[in-house]
DNA sequence: GCACTGACTTAGACGAGTCTAACTTCTTTA
DNA sequence: TAAAGAAGTTAGACTCGTCTAAGTCAGTGC
């Protein structure tokens, strides 16, 4: 790993994915993302962002012109979106087995740029399952034996 | 990300870690493992294992010299089997959720690298509580409620 | 006991991602 | 409306992980 290896099926690296997704949030609250602001949600300086700005709209998933702002594509908000349904996926999931919410955001986070489709789409449907009365009762017997 | 970050923990890289894996589970068969067969269990070329054996020794994960076979230091091992423990955790809970096992392997070994202990020791209760009787029915619900 | 072969290492290059320092562009405001 | 300051970019350096090509070591067979 670690050698920034692409994803097949959409040719981005993790990092890629990073900038993605906090690019996508703060679209999502504030309607458009300036670099200041992405840099400072990654803990990053912002001639990093530059790069990634440049790379990412090569790989047409952002439209971006230099000293201008950022949007998304549709093609990129695509991405975004399944990025943030799986980290939800797991930090829900997480939260739910009882770890507190900032270690899963963070376990989760480093998930979601690897999992599995189908993975995902199990561990979806579980997690929905876990909220029906079924699942609840599991949940709870589940918790009884651990204390 | 793929800044090859390093964990707080114990200063590898997910890449090291990797090959710390590989030796690992060479040397649980073989007894010893050499540059080859950790470069063909890794898909890759020998001078990158040079590489990555000369950054584990320096770090106390293994005990190696030049020209001859490389085996786990105390530390490494420890590490190695925590590792391990991480990948199964995960490869069987997603194959209880009804993932493939070529699939469920594939996402746990990306997952391996950077979960938290809490996050891993929640799952792997979950993991055990599933394989009970109780576990064993409502995982049938779930089954039922998905076909 | 020496040469050959296969295992291993070294050297050098490259891409991705990050940084700091210096420069450019934009915007705000006096 | 022009100057100051904020935002953004470029240049250049570094690390990590990978590769290929070329060199070195060690064990085997004769």
């Amino acid at each position: 790993m670690s050698r920034a290896r692409q994803s097949e099926a959409h040719q981005l690296t993790d990092a890629l994915e990073m900038y993605l997704k906090a690019i996508y949030e703060i679209e999502a609250t504030r309607g458009t993302a300036t670099v200041t602001e992405i840099a400072d949600r990654l803990a990053v300086k912002a001639p990093s962002v530059t790069v990634a700005l440049r790379r990412l709209s090569d790989l047409g998933m952002v439209r971006y012109e230099r000293y201008r702002s950022v949007r998304l594509t549709k093609r990129g908000k695509r991405l975004a979106r399944q990025l943030n349904r799986a980290y939800r996926v797991f930090s829900e999931l997480f939260v739910l087995l009882g770890v507190p919410e900032e270690i899963a955001d963070a376990d989760a986070c480093s998930i979601e740029h690897n999992i599995h489709d189908l993975t995902l789409r199990k561990a979806e449907l579980f997690v929905e399952f876990l909220r029906t009365e079924h699942g609840r009762a599991l949940l709870r017997a589940f918790e009884d034996k651990n204390d």
